[in-house]
DNA sequence: GATCGGTGAATTGTTCAACAATCCTCATGA
DNA sequence: TCATGAGGATTGTTGAACAATTCACCGATC
């Protein structure tokens, strides 16, 4: 085989940057033409984490794709990428189906929040600039919603609040992770029974851990936080388990 | 409290499950058959490890199918799938090529690994039975290769150790993600100088990280382990700047 | 009546061939 | 030297086909 393989060409032919164009990089990700399968992706995260697509719901390769208008195996590449988000799961020659989360899913997806969270915030000193000010933004949308009583708004205003604190780190890998551990954590509200009493309360807490990042008392924002995730977790996890879960889920045959 | 573990709907056909037979479900993932995608997975993972495809080189779909004699559909599938592990890049309309780790990444990568292996560490008193053992087993890996010169099989065992230590948080998806950050690392090595001196002197860190784990002094362990990032980050980073190795590296557009 | 076993339809796994869209190389010309 | 196309090569996507597997249904048996 080749094992010796061939490198890209390099010293590329070099155009002539001139610095006012650094300005259009930027733009790069919206000019940057997506394939299909992620757009169908999108299409169906966004599908499943408003709740139209149920957890433990199947995904029929051929129904889906023809209501979307794409072949087999687009879809099929599709039904990959969320399942690297673990939304879906793909068990062999049986489908694809939306994921159902556990207890035990729960309290592991609040380890490693955990970890990496209160690590972001404790580092927010070195933070980028503009960083904490995008934690105080997501509080803000936050308390909006709250006053306009959007409990969904909410929960997204709090999943905002926490990718914030994990940008803290600068660190693309703990976005990238944090950011699958929230999308799978929607799946979870969506199992649960009152979701509007479990996310409002937070919001004051919220305000309070922006406060003491933009003091510089991180440390204290830390404790803060990790109380946070103390009480939201025993809380998940008592919805949990009273809920039956799961009650008449028709399959469609 | 063990739910239904992988069937969504289950009403009918209780089967006497006597305990004996839980003990079977340790098999399961045995007799799992893999895809094709998955086994063209595991060779091409093998091969970018092992150093046989090296960073930077493009992997052609009609060449490589060809070779290994699946369609292009199927290794397509094996393509995303070490792209989610990050030994792949794919670039639209442009191919999949081996990933090029740069100095950012390195930094990025033990930031995370810091996070977590550090919480690993703190919690250790938690763990499950067997895992400091686990982390032992690693350690003695090691010295035996050290012990016949084996250097790669040393950063085999440290890699191992590493992920050993991940495992004491009990928590599958930490599991996983330092399973992905340390498949990264790997191509890191390739792209410096003298892997036989980074490797061997942490055989004696291990040891010692080991030893305090087993005595209970986490706080110890964990400060010990953070020394030890401190140590090989500043090092693999000097190794990248100096190397000249990546000179007239083309910014990918 | 419940369990076991088989039959057949439906669905997934995988390949193949084709075409459109895009990128890269290279020769050409100013 | 630099820009400009044209042509070839490679990827993106589709549709169809077939094998392999699962699942639901229906008797046969005890």
């Amino acid at each position: 085989m080749d094992r010796d393989a061939e490198r890209p060409r390099e010293r590329g032919p070099r155009v002539a940057t001139s610095e006012g164009l650094e300005a259009l990089s930027g733009l790069r990700g919206a000019l940057e033409r997506s394939s299909t399968a992620e757009r169908v992706a999108d299409a169906l995260r966004e599908r499943i984490i408003d709740g139209a697509l149920a957890p433990g719901a199947r995904l029929s390769e051929e129904a889906l794709g023809q209501a979307l208008g794409v072949s087999r195996n687009t879809l099929r590449e599709a039904f990959r990428l969320l399942g690297h988000e673990r939304l879906l799961v793909h068990r062999f020659n049986r489908g694809v189906f939306v994921a159902e989360p556990e207890l035990a899913d729960v309290v592991d997806l609040y380890r490693v929040r955990r970890a990496l969270e209160l690590d972001a915030v404790r580092r927010a000193d070195r933070s980028p600039k503009g960083a904490v000010a995008r934690v105080g933004a997501a509080v803000e949308e936050g308390e909006a919603a709250a006053g306009r009583g959007d409990w969904w708004g909410v929960g997204t205003a709090n999943m905002r609040f926490h990718q914030a604190l994990a940008a803290l780190a600068d660190s693309p890998r703990t976005d990238e992770v944090v950011r699958r551990l929230l999308a799978e954590l929607r799946l979870v509200f969506h199992a649960m029974a009152a979701p509007r009493d479990f996310h409002v309360p937070y919001v004051a807490l919220n305000r309070r851990i922006h406060r003491l990042l933009e003091e510089g008392r991180l440390e204290e924002a830390a404790e803060e936080l990790s109380d946070y995730f103390d009480v939201a977790e025993r809380q998940l996890v008592e919805a949990f388990s009273e809920e039956p879960e799961g009650v008449g889920e028709p399959d469609p045959r």
